[in-house]
DNA sequence: ATTCATCTGTGAACTTGCGTACAATTTCTC
DNA sequence: GAGAAATTGTACGCAAGTTCACAGATGAAT
């Protein structure tokens, strides 16, 4: 890994990408210019697919634009998505605790820019910084609680149910309030949201058009509206 | 949280069972003397709730002895099994990252002796090693890792192949190889094997007596005998 | 040893939601 | 703007697995 030496002013871009990421933010300057050294800067299309389930897991990759899905697939083309990744966020950092293969893939859903960090410094860099090192659990620990919380409501819940929490988990995200409801500024499509409450694309279609006939989302234009927040709370 | 005064030796024995636990090994001597004064020792007899959903997450359990369940559960007695926890292995660990309320319940399912320490002096004390705070990060991680993988397969796999890979992990685990199969040395109920893969005791029971008749798997006695390990593994 | 609680086996009715199939629509690409 | 690709709507049969109900077996406790 090096700076790419045909493009002036790389290592300056490089160090002012790090500084964007909050995880390296507690970082002293020397400790993060001595990354910038060992850190690959990779813009990526669109649908490009970054890592496989089976690949090697030594790197770890930090976010400064798009946005990243991390998704369980099959051979047969069924997937369920376990989270999206933006910006300041990082992604394939489990390959850190043993370098096992992945168990997921990786996919460009908007074109990204990425900061990449070998295992090895990466590991080397939290062995050295208590501070950084408990940061990185916090962030484990809390997309492992997130998983846990999946396993239950994918175990327990019906479609509906699954299907509303989801809408108001999206609207909390990425809603706007309006008089009438809370308009999602998302697109996304029925298949999405299927491989996020392990369903299918079949069932979102129809448990979607159920709600619109009860009142309790709407579809304007190529927006969803959640009509009834209340109705669908009392769904989960 | 004091050593009790009453008994002699207190000290001693708490120091000598948190040299026990793997994670805090590489802890300097002097540091763990330390603990000693801010840990509590328990002992926790069969079939007691050490904590319920909605509870402080205030603190985390060091097992010396016994076995506890963590597990997600429903008003309605439903639940799913997280896993297992056993001697040298901690439970309630997530608490630490941000003192959140209980997401879980940790059960005894037989007696326990554990060490308890307070959410803030073990923040403290992993963000003052490095070392400690990675292996923290790797435990979690893990266990992430695991609770993912089993998202994976509750979503993408019927009963049959569920309940297969789980005798095969109960073999790799308490399995003791005989002519003719790999004995399972350990006592599960069907309905602890429905916790497990998210089915229910009736379908358990089924499906096993399927794989009897099919000369899978064998009961002989009390202990379950896998008979054809292949046949199962093919199955998954 | 007897009683009580827990665990296991089995069948029948019922439900959910998946798979398949196809048409209509929208969005992307050149 | 034309054609291609992706997305959505809907219908229906079917299969897996849940729920309910009860009988028998096992094990623990006094």
């Amino acid at each position: 890994m090096q700076t790419r030496p045909d493009e002036d002013g790389d290592e300056t871009r490089v160090l002012w990408y790090l500084r964007k990421i909050p995880f390296l933010a507690g970082l002293d300057p020397e400790r993060l210019q001595d990354l910038v050294s060992k850190v690959e800067l990779q813009e990526l299309p669109q649908r490009q697919v970054v890592y496989l389930p089976g690949d090697p897991g030594d790197r770890v990759f930090f976010i400064n634009g798009g946005r990243i899905k991390c998704s369980k697939v099959t051979r047969d083309g069924k997937e369920l998505t376990l989270g999206y990744r933006g910006p300041g966020q990082l992604f394939g950092e489990l390959a850190v605790i043993d370098g096992a293969p992945r168990g997921e893939m990786a996919e460009v859903m908007k074109s990204a820019i990425v900061t990449v960090l070998g295992r090895d410094d990466f590991r080397d860099l939290l062995r050295s910084d208590a501070h950084l090192a408990f940061e990185f659990a916090c962030v484990v620990g809390n997309r492992r609680r997130y998983a846990e919380t999946r396993l239950e409501h994918l175990i327990f819940r019906d479609v509906p149910a699954k299907l509303a929490a989801l809408l108001l988990d999206l609207g909390r995200e990425y809603g706007a309030e309006e008089d009438g409801g809370v308009r999602l500024g998302v697109k996304i499509t029925h298949q999405e949201m299927a491989n996020l409450i392990g369903s299918t694309r079949e069932t979102i279609s129809l448990t979607l058009s159920q709600f619109k006939k009860r009142g309790l989302v709407d579809l304007d234009g190529r927006a969803l509206v959640l009509r009834d927040v209340d109705g669908l709370q009392a769904l989960v």
